[in-house]
DNA sequence: TACGTCTATTTGTCATGACATATCCTTGAC
DNA sequence: GTCAAGGATATGTCATGACAAATAGACGTA
């Protein structure tokens, strides 16, 4: 019970609070802390770990997030019951794809610039008529068609190139221009396939498609993209957590 | 500019942060702080309210988290453009529907305790064929249906009734009985429906719908209920907001 | 004019200390 | 034996103070 925590690096970049809840989280994907089981409390793991308690309750307030965790005042934290899942980020498929082990692959369908309709201009927040970047990829997982992803990007990305596109996903190539995301709403339905679309995901005419609007904003606040993307019903879902503070 | 907050409530049950989190979520909603614009730094904005910068801090990152402000080091703290939503948060479909000024009903298709299946036990973390209660209810909105709520509760909640479900959402009673729920995963998917469930919900034959299974847990980090529901992809959405912190 | 440097501003991180309050368990009274 | 009161324990809230680091703008130099 003792040994669960390795130093801590004060020299590091990483904040201690991060370091702090990674370590935590290790314990519980390790069975170290089984489900259900109770932490010591924050004040005593703090002065173990040489913390102060605000630092300490940072880091386990990070996991309570993340639904990795759960308080009770007066009681204690525990650790909740149940399969630990991975929530879905503020990430881009073609990331989530990598990381799980798939080979990700696209296709460029579609790379114009165009006067914003009215409804992209509405969504990005910029005028009605300035030059945006819309896009038609065909997202890939292997050899299978996965999604097909349009969006549109303002007018200060509308120099990215179709091959550029076709390399890397679309939020590596805005994190690479130094865009910083910080939000994402997204709006999750369901419909049946258009004919060309079940063409492009080799789905039977009128399957029904996991459908996903989204708009992402940088650290200005600025809307950096909206997109329109359909997913392959029997191949994707989105997971979420909710988290009741 | 300066006249933004109202006096808060030092004697009042609800955290100071919390107070200032409401007041200036309700300047944006109302237009004082429009997308874009700029708050002030949050140490003179501690000293006008009397408050330190800590609990300044929470109350603006309460609303980061929300996705409405979006903060950059060095710069300082925007409202984020673009129209604001509501995110899906730890509600029941029955009070999210009330909140909108709808008017929910329910009809109980099936009310059984049954033992609990392999698959039920492992998601609630109970032992296989222990009492579960199994639900299966159709939900209205109005006059129209909306989706079909296939639910499973642990043994010590087999002793709601019926009748109790049909009046007050599952989520409602649960909480009358004290239990605090916490956190919620949820995985969010589409299929066609089957023909029992398109004749329930009034769709046509094979109809796509959006599929929804969740685990809730409770404050002490223990199941509370397990369900699958699948709702009319003409009438429903889930709106989600993902924040990189 | 163009470029790099310095500085002011602002948020990010961390420590210490105090009191409030919900919960559970023990103890004691009836 | 049952119920109520009270204490122990843990998290929740809030204040004060300090330093670190990223950003943007001003300034000076080539």
């Amino acid at each position: 019970m003792d040994d669960l925590f390795d130093d801590l690096d004060r020299s590091s970049p990483v904040p201690l609070y991060f370091q702090v809840a990674r370590q935590i989280e290790q314990a519980i994907e390790g069975g170290k802390l089984p489900p259900g089981s109770r932490l010591e409390n924050e004040i005593t793991l703090a002065d173990r770990l040489g913390l102060s308690r605000p630092t300490m309750r940072r880091a386990i307030q990070q996991l309570v997030d993340k639904g990795l965790l759960v308080r009770k005042r007066g009681v204690g934290t525990q650790v909740v019951h149940g399969q630990v899942t991975r929530p879905v980020e503020l990430t881009s498929l073609h990331d989530d794809l990598a990381a799980h082990g798939q080979r990700p692959s696209t296709q460029v369908l579609l790379h114009e610039v165009v006067p914003a309709p009215g409804e992209v201009a509405a969504s990005l927040a910029v005028a009605e008529g300035s030059p945006v970047l819309h896009l038609r990829r065909l997202r890939c997982s292997g050899d299978e068609p996965l999604a097909v992803l349009e969006n549109w990007l303002p007018e200060q990305f509308t120099d990215l190139t179709e091959a550029s596109l076709g390399e890397r996903g679309m939020y590596q190539l805005l994190r690479s221009r130094g865009v910083g995301m910080r939000v994402a709403r997204q709006r999750i339905g369901a419909r049946r396939g258009t004919t060309e679309e079940c063409r492009l995901l080799q789905e039977n005419r009128g399957s029904p498609l996991l459908t996903m609007e989204r708009t992402t904003h940088d650290d200005s606040g600025r809307a950096v993209e909206w997109g329109r993307h359909v997913y392959r019903a029997s191949r994707y879902a989105f997971e979420v957590t909710l988290v009741d503070r």
